[in-house]
DNA sequence: GCATATAGTTCAGCCCGCTTAACTACCAAG
DNA sequence: CTTGGTAGTTAAGCGGGCTGAACTATATGC
């Protein structure tokens, strides 16, 4: 058992201090919209990563095409996504966010992030321009290992 | 309307990338290990909070208490939670990990520290020392906003 | 052209979470 | 002791997520 590094350690401290509150919100928030969480997921999964078809959501969330495509189409019926045709294969659908699955991300991500802005503001400048380098410099790191697996 | 300054844009792309991660670790664990996630929601309640009662479960999760009292029942069931009685109040029950709770949540926080420290040795020495200042810093902060409210 | 594989849908059926309502057991105040 | 409130359980019923299986339609390799 090899100790953790410094970093890890600031690491887990954050996301400890985090993890609950965000999550209620996050959960909060989807139930508000009168999603489900499986649903809420699906939109995030497509404003993150962009359109994609539905094998795709299966493999994401490890379920089944029959209950992904269930899932995309009650957000279809919900006016948050739109299912329109591949011209490259005419098998495949192109799912992505209509524009108000998108206004509805982003209404989420204002209401979850609200508490952000307070806890900025109580950092001086020079502490804000040092956060805010670091986070991008995870950030982008995070990224480039989601893309690996 | 006033736009978000940089921090809390970073802060916020960090936050988005990390949840995204985070939420799909802790729901493919508790699915590994038979729970569902608001059975394994109320197993992280009790380890992060202790001992309490049902009703305080139904409060926390903003479910009546009937339906917190058969997820209750179902985790005692499964042997992850002990509900003994209240001496100070014989209608009252005590809810507790058992070892056997105990062990799995601790076993998910190592997944979860897994994915975090492969993250961190992605990064450059340099970056590390960054990143955990800056992480420190928010922490700190965000441990002071806490004790104001 | 034909066989096989792939993308997606539909359906029956199951389990789960949740609510309402009815109930037991207990506490606490008059 | 009675009355009213509180902690918790139970049961019926609803809707949601998920699966396996059967199906359509399209793509691809021989």
């Amino acid at each position: 058992m090899t100790r953790p590094s410094p970093v890890s350690q600031s690491l887990r401290a954050w996301m400890d201090v985090f993890m609950h509150r965000s999550m209620r919100n996050w959960h909060n928030f989807a139930k508000s919209a009168g999603l489900s969480m499986p649903q809420f997921s699906i939109l995030m999964q497509l404003h993150h990563k962009g359109a994609c078809g539905v094998s795709e959501i299966g493999e994401r969330f490890d379920i089944t095409n029959a209950a992904a495509s269930q899932l995309v189409d009650k957000l279809v019926q919900s006016g948050y996504v739109e299912r329109g045709e591949d011209p490259s294969d005419r098998r495949a659908k192109v799912l992505k966010l209509t524009s108000s699955g998108q206004a509805l991300i982003e209404r989420g991500g204002q209401e979850r992030h609200r508490w952000m802005d307070d806890l900025v503001k109580s950092l001086s400048a020079d502490e804000q321009k040092q956060v805010s380098e670091a986070l991008d410099i995870l950030t982008d790191a995070a990224q480039r290992m989601e893309e690996k697996t």
